[in-house]
RNA sequence: UCCUCGGUAGCUCAAUGGUAGAGCAAUCGGCUGUUAACCGAUUGGUUGGGGGUUCAAGUCCCUCCCGAGGAGCCA
């Protein structure tokens, strides 16, 4: 019987069948070690030479790297093997024989990997990755599933940009401009009259020719948008969100922070309530720490670094200038200099993961706001409508998946939290 | 777009302006408990492209291409 080798140990004694792709092979002259991954996991396999037929033999002999191969044997639990349960083989068959992979034992060089990216999917490091970034998502439905959200999908086509300045990708739309979607946002907020609570997850692009270690061209992001929700209750909501995707890596995703070698007791931290600062407060941080920022100036990445390392948890930046954000973001009810904006700075130099406001809901001041952006009115009539067909106060935010599955998984670099990374000029594979 | 660093064997890297090397991979052989197994042997090169300086260039100069990191901008 052919079992997944993550249920191995549930069969111990027992006759099995693993089919798989042959990880790596140690083999002396009457006894051989195969590591075989299904998918499921990695088990080691043990050949002795006497329990098989010649052919099998010759098999293992012939067997390479990431070869098809099929074994039958035993299961037996056996502390010298990795993973604790092995197979013990009565029979084994090369089934698609692999010549030339690529991918060594030894060490590559990420460009190198980054061109076999196809390939780099089945080592174990970049699994581990990857379960986490499906963890994540898994997560993030479940959060705003429990939570009664409806899923709204925003268009990835979209005939105007959503903020008016970042760089879009554009393409032609039958003879028309059409841009790829850089944020769900303004799609939710008419959504929020249908539905009250709503959420998006999809991929965003932006053409911006950024070249770091905390970009992709295309990323995906979670944007949950809430009628009838203020500021703080938006800041309120990405607390509770973040602290319940923490916690569920930590609990379902512990095998593959351990292949990280993540140190878990980073994400531990990650409950309750997270530290809040004005950005005001932010400024005058980053001027004791000797930096020459000016209130006005916009954080850098190293300003972000030093903001996040004053605090053991993410860390929530507020109430920014007005003209450093979006033309869509309510002004502080007590200074109309500032907007009720938050970003919010995860620990250990991952940057910002999340950015939110509570939105204009006054008609008259949101048109005013597009006029002093110098924006088209035409294109953005439906988004003014949310305003002049019942109008409510609303709030909502953005969370990278990649930067915060970067974060969980204590990796320095996005591109390995996403299976096939676009980045400047390299969209291969 | 700008700044910095880099491009030598399939991979990771060495090589005062003076004969292009090692480890790993691959191939062959050896080894009954290996953990990136180990041991021996063999194979493997238009030094990113083009131009220049020089008796002589992987090495110095110019230029182009490609890659890595960062800045700006952002999630």
């Amino acid at each position: 019987m052919t079992i997944p080798v993550r249920q191995l140990k549930s069969h111990s004694g027992e006759t099995v069948t693993v089919r798989g792709w042959l990880a790596n092979k140690r083999r002396s002259g009457k006894i051989g070690f195969l590591q075989i991954r299904d998918g499921s996991g990695v088990v080691q396999t043990v050949i002795s030479r006497a329990d098989v037929s010649e052919e099998a033999w010759e098999e293992v002999k012939r067997a390479t790297q990431e070869s098809t191969v099929r074994v039958t044997g035993i299961a037996r639990v056996d502390e010298r093997a990795p993973g604790g349960v092995e197979i013990q083989a009565t029979d084994f068959v090369v089934r698609s024989l692999t010549e030339d992979y690529p991918i060594t034992k030894k060490e590559h060089g990420t460009a190198f990997l980054m061109e076999h990216r196809h390939l780099w999917l089945r080592s174990s490091r970049q699994r581990a990755a990857l379960a986490v970034r499906s963890e994540v998502c898994q997560a993030i439905r479940d959060f705003y599933y429990e939570r009664n959200f409806t899923l709204i999908d925003s268009p990835i086509l979209t005939p105007t940009s959503c903020e008016g300045t970042s760089t879009l990708f554009a393409t032609d739309y039958f003879g028309e401009q059409a841009y790829l979607s850089q944020s769900g946002q303004l799609y939710l907020e008419p959504a929020c009259a249908a539905f009250g609570k709503v959420y998006c997850m999809g991929p965003t692009f932006r053409a911006e020719k950024s070249k770091t270690r905390r970009h992709l061209m295309e990323f995906w992001m979670v944007e949950p948008e809430v009628a009838f929700l203020d500021f703080e209750g938006a800041v309120r909501l990405a607390e509770e969100f973040v602290g319940y995707l923490a916690g569920r890596v930590l609990d379902r995703c512990a095998d593959q922070l351990a292949v990280l070698e993540r140190d878990v007791s980073k994400i531990e931290k990650v409950t309750g309530s997270f530290p809040r600062i004005t950005y005001r407060e932010a400024i005058e941080i980053l001027q004791k720490e000797g930096k020459e920022i000016a209130f006005g100036d916009d954080f850098g990445g190293e300003d972000e670094t030093i903001l996040a390392n004053a605090f053991d948890q993410p860390v929530f930046v507020t109430h920014f200038p007005v003209d450093m954000k979006a033309f869509y973001m309510q002004p502080d009810p007590e200074d109309s200099e500032l907007s009720l904006a938050m970003d919010l700075l995860a620990p250990e130099g991952y940057g910002e993961i999340i950015g939110g406001s509570q939105r204009i809901h006054d008609h008259d001041l949101l048109l005013e706001r597009l006029q002093q952006h110098e924006l088209p009115i035409e294109p953005f009539q439906w988004y003014l409508d949310v305003r002049k067909y019942g109008s409510f106060p609303h709030s909502g935010f953005g969370m990278g998946i990649e930067r915060f599955a970067a974060w969980m998984c204590g990796l320095g670099h996005l591109r390995e939290t996403i299976p096939y990374p676009r980045m400047l000029y390299k969209i291969y594979p």
